[in-house]
DNA sequence: TTGTATGCGTTATCAT
DNA sequence: ATGATAACGCATACAA
């Protein structure tokens, strides 16, 4: 606890001093220190070192929001992403956040929560506030298209990543989700499992393309996709993701018709797993292979060990956001939209390797 | 690739709707129109209902910038961290995150990565951009005091967390470090190992009282502390973490001097320790017991499972973004400071019980 | 080389 | 009930 002395109950508040008062304390124009604090050849040595030094004393520091105001430029970017404390999300974001750090743009951050009307919301936010330019992992395939084209309308460009199966037409970062869940389920298939029950997250844009991968994997191995090996979570509630995946193994169990290999299609998801795995005493890969996309960074921490499908995270967000500044310094509108598709590795570990 | 059609090339690009644009469009004054939208009392339903209609019609959003240039509100706190991608951060970021949802507060978040240069720098673009308040977890116990201060007294209200050892006289939330780090030790005695290998982070704000807890548990057991059992790393440069650890280890074993359990303060060192352990084929918990600060999600999912001293990470940042917008709201200067000690817990699993 | 005047989009005060 | 005007802090075209 603090003791209280009464007599320093009188603050001393300093105030924040514009170019107006130092004109005036001065004795110059307001133009003119504006003009010397931006070094301009207008202004003469002496001046400029003066009002440069009496900034400098007074720690001056300009007003964003007004130079916002004249210029129309804030210098800021929106990032609109589900949840910013997903494995996989926090990297892309200290992907996007070294990238800023170069170019002088601040970041600010929204939650969708995978959920459509936070996701408008976020929008709407970034909208007022005043962004230079959007980056999102969208929460469905065509998740407030209507908004995100109206944007890009208004001259504020949006490069989608992550999740790039959007049916908005511009700029995306991501993976080849399809490729990518094609070699995981193969290499499952060449480790002898058959029985792959494949766990994934309702409404999210990369899972289409990953079931889809997933099942010409099958196909081509003559293996026919059974429906009960088959889980869509919802991600909107993240506490129920376990539950969901511990309900459905137990349904499987008691049908007689368990898995012999678990393919999940996220980050959360597979590596929630395999705890739920070592609860229900089921031994890994023994009994049940898993493999899945996952980039937490102690895979080899885990009991076994994962195997995983890596995504270059980082650069995934460095990419995007490098790409976003490109549109929005280039004074032509662009309609020739490109996908780049980075690409991801398939480590095999213990966990996917009888 | 795109076809491109040349007559798509003239985009049609929908121009941001202002208060004037309204004005002139509906032949009305700025200032009936504003009033309109602010559903103002001086304002006849008639003229409002016009108003609000052809606001809805045109997807009108308010100018924040300008608005804020006006009022001198910013809505939105600034955050300091040094890494976003971190399991505790990203954790605390959400808190803060959904505390800033109830209270229509915008985040934006700025990374130190554990450098005092960077962790200024961040403070200027908040200062210039405007901020109405700052929550930060401080790069080392006295890092650029003098401009959170100065912050201070230009009345933007600062609020610690994680790291609460800084000298700075404000509201501060974070655990009892000492404590815990105690607790965690006398489990690690109880075990019956006596020979600590403590792990931490260099200069980092946390550091300095989980040791004291350590050391003073050491004493309490009549343990003497071995400076060979302790290991600062580099937190700025987070590669070089597990090299230093790996190095120690080495060191350790060919001076026949190896641990039988190891402390780590923080979360990324906890998790790698173990990872490396089992690289380097030390079995967990049989040669060397192993309990630290984390708040992984997954502490089952690991191989052991992981003993954890667990802060409730999202509860530090709801709380301290609470107690930011408690400041802020308070009209008057506040300079009866308190610390906020929320509780940890301590989860013994089967990393620390031989 | 320095100064004056205007406007960015809002809100607020003061007319009408 | 509605409108005219000033001000927030800055940048800039234009004068001097």
């Amino acid at each position: 606890m603090e003791i209280k002395f009464p007599f320093q109950d009188e603050l001393i508040m300093i105030e924040r001093k514009t170019l107006k008062d130092i004109a005036k304390d001065l004795k110059l124009s307001v133009s003119t220190v504006s003009k010397s604090l931006s070094d301009s050849y207008e202004i003469s040595e002496s001046t400029k070192k003066l009002v440069q030094d009496y900034a400098e004393k007074h720690h001056y520091v300009p007003n964003k929001v007004a130079r916002t105001l004249k210029t129309g430029k804030t210098n800021t970017i929106g990032v609109i992403v589900f949840n910013i404390s997903n494995t996989f999300i926090s990297q892309v974001l200290d992907g996007i956040h070294n990238g800023s750090q170069a170019e002088k743009y601040d970041i600010i951050i929204m939650q969708s929560r995978d959920d459509i009307k936070l996701e408008k919301h976020a929008i709407d936010v970034l909208r007022m506030r005043g962004i230079d330019g959007l980056l999102i992992s969208p929460v469905a395939f065509n998740s407030n298209i209507e908004q995100l084209e109206a944007l890009q309308n208004s001259g504020i460009p949006v490069v989608l990543f992550d999740r790039v199966n959007h049916e908005i037409k511009t700029h995306k970062v991501g993976i080849d989700n399809k490729v990518s869940a094609y070699e995981a389920t193969e290499h499952l298939i060449n480790s002898g499992r058959s029985k792959i029950l494949h766990i994934t997250g309702k409404n999210i844009g990369v899972a289409a393309d990953r079931l889809l991968g997933f099942k010409k994997c099958l196909l081509d191995h003559q293996i026919p996709f059974d429906t009960n090996l088959y889980l869509e979570c919802d991600y909107s509630k993240h506490d129920e993701i376990e539950n969901s995946i511990v309900k459905k193994l137990n349904f499987l169990k008691s049908q007689g018709k368990m898995p012999n290999a678990i393919f999940g299609a996220t980050d959360d998801i597979t590596t929630l797993t395999l705890g739920i795995l070592a609860e229900l005493n089921i031994k890994v890969p023994d009994e049940v292979c898993v493999i899945g996309f996952s980039n937490i960074r102690i895979p080899n921490s885990l009991n076994p060990s994962l195997s995983t499908v890596v995504q270059p995270t980082e650069e995934i967000g460095m990419v995007a956001f490098n790409k976003l500044v490109e549109i929005i310094k280039s004074k032509y509108p662009i309609d020739d939209f490109e996908t780049i598709e980075l690409n991801t590795k398939l480590i095999p570990r213990k966990s996917s390797m009888p």
